[in-house]
DNA sequence: CTAAGGGTTCCAGCAACTGGAAGGTCAAGC
DNA sequence: GCTTGACCTTCCAGTTGCTGGAACCCTTAG
């Protein structure tokens, strides 16, 4: 399979493919002409990691979901220690931006929105009401 | 006012500050031994920059609402569309990671979590079941 | 023979800083 | 006068996760 192949199955463009290699996900091999060719298995693992990157994962975590993934002596918990560390990230981040969603939501319903220069949107961001 | 002042008056470093007058942010006066010199004026403008990046608005929203604030002609018209529009987009953040949220917290109560090495978060990741 | 459509490498850039090196300036203490 | 330390300056490089582009090679069809 070649590169151009294995972006359209795993719907990672080529690009990424050769990213990721570069950081050591894959290690295809080559054939005489200098062109990548992908197993089956490399095909699998990029579609893993599609779907970890989708998920928010970011790439130090993929990078141990898969050795994990790799590794049939492992035990599930490794596995779920990492996906609930980072549902605590995603909490924290859901967080923020509720936060950040109402102070400009009320800020929004506070403003007029004519064309008069009164604006409490700027009032609020240049006067210290934190 | 020196730097270091402006960035504790403000609670941003120097190292932004010296940034934000790279993409023409400040343009801070200097005196004779080259060291930037601040008006208060500044030290708003980096207050008002430092609360907006805060709820979220990149460079480029933070420049277009500087722009409004020094603008005393400009209605709140165009500040509240702009602000809207960043809540859209916040809104849109949100229910990606809401929905990220629930299907790992559905895996993660799938996943036994212990020695064995069945695990449905890796299943999940490597099955196409999407 | 040429053109299209693969593939390859390497270099640069995005956002928004942040860290570090190498050096100039200033005030205080000895 | 000298040193020390806290400031300040500039410039260069690195962060994350790609993405675009240039310049080039390989293969196949018309």
């Amino acid at each position: 399979m070649n590169i151009g192949e294995v972006a359209e199955r795993s719907g990672i463009p080529t690009k990424t493919i050769r990213y990721y290699e570069d950081i050591g996900f894959l290690h295809p091999k080559r054939n005489e002409n200098g062109y990548r060719i992908f197993e089956e298995t490399e095909l699998h693992k990029l579609t893993f990691i599609g779907r970890a990157r989708s998920l928010g994962f970011n790439i130090e975590e993929c990078r141990a979901l898969l050795a994990l993934y790799e590794d049939k002596e492992r035990g599930s918990s490794d596995v779920k220690r990492i996906a609930a560390e980072h549902v605590r990230e995603i909490e924290a981040k859901i967080s923020d931006l509720l936060a950040m969603r109402d102070t400009l939501t009320h800020l929004i319903n506070a403003c007029a929105g004519d064309h008069r220069p009164d604006c409490p949107i700027l009032d609020s961001l240049s006067n210290a009401k934190h």
